[in-house]
DNA sequence: TTGCTGACCGACG
DNA sequence: CCGTCGGCCAGCA
């Protein structure tokens, strides 16, 4: 029984999905980072990393606080910072949280990651 | 409809 | 470490 395929279909076409990948990202700690791959298997299986991702670029138009500078990808590399208007931005921001950035690469990745898979247990 | 493109991911050589 | 490939899904020409 695939019970991750019932519930990609509940994201399929569904605005909803926007509202939920920023509801993850709002419940990512001070100080802690994720990935794209890890919200889109929590919020609905494998392969909807992508579609994380692009929720994000629209979540700048959202205007609501969205920590997006908590999203990393699966190396720990920050792929999305040149979506914060200045290219160190999303380091800056991670920095000031006491996440240290090394190579556009957050320093201590695997202790600092924060899996809602695991975290939310949900 | 096809065929790209993307703030992605894992496996493979 | 590097490049490649297949998979995922929405949007657009």
């Amino acid at each position: 029984m695939k019970e991750q395929s019932s519930v990609r279909k509940i994201y399929r076409k569904n605005e909803h999905f926007f509202t939920d990948v920023f509801a993850v990202v709002n419940l990512i700690p001070q100080g802690r980072v994720t990935t794209y791959g890890a919200i889109g298997e929590y919020l609905g299986g494998r392969g909807l990393a992508r579609m994380v991702g692009w929720a994000m670029s629209a979540s700048h138009a959202h205007s609501s606080s969205v920590p997006a500078h908590r999203v990393v990808n699966s190396s720990g590399e920050l792929s999305g910072r040149h979506h914060f208007g200045s290219p160190d931005a999303m380091q800056k921001l991670l920095e000031a949280e006491g996440v240290r950035v090394v190579n556009d690469k957050v320093d201590g990745f695997k202790t600092l990651f924060w899996n809602p898979v695991t975290e939310l247990e949900i």
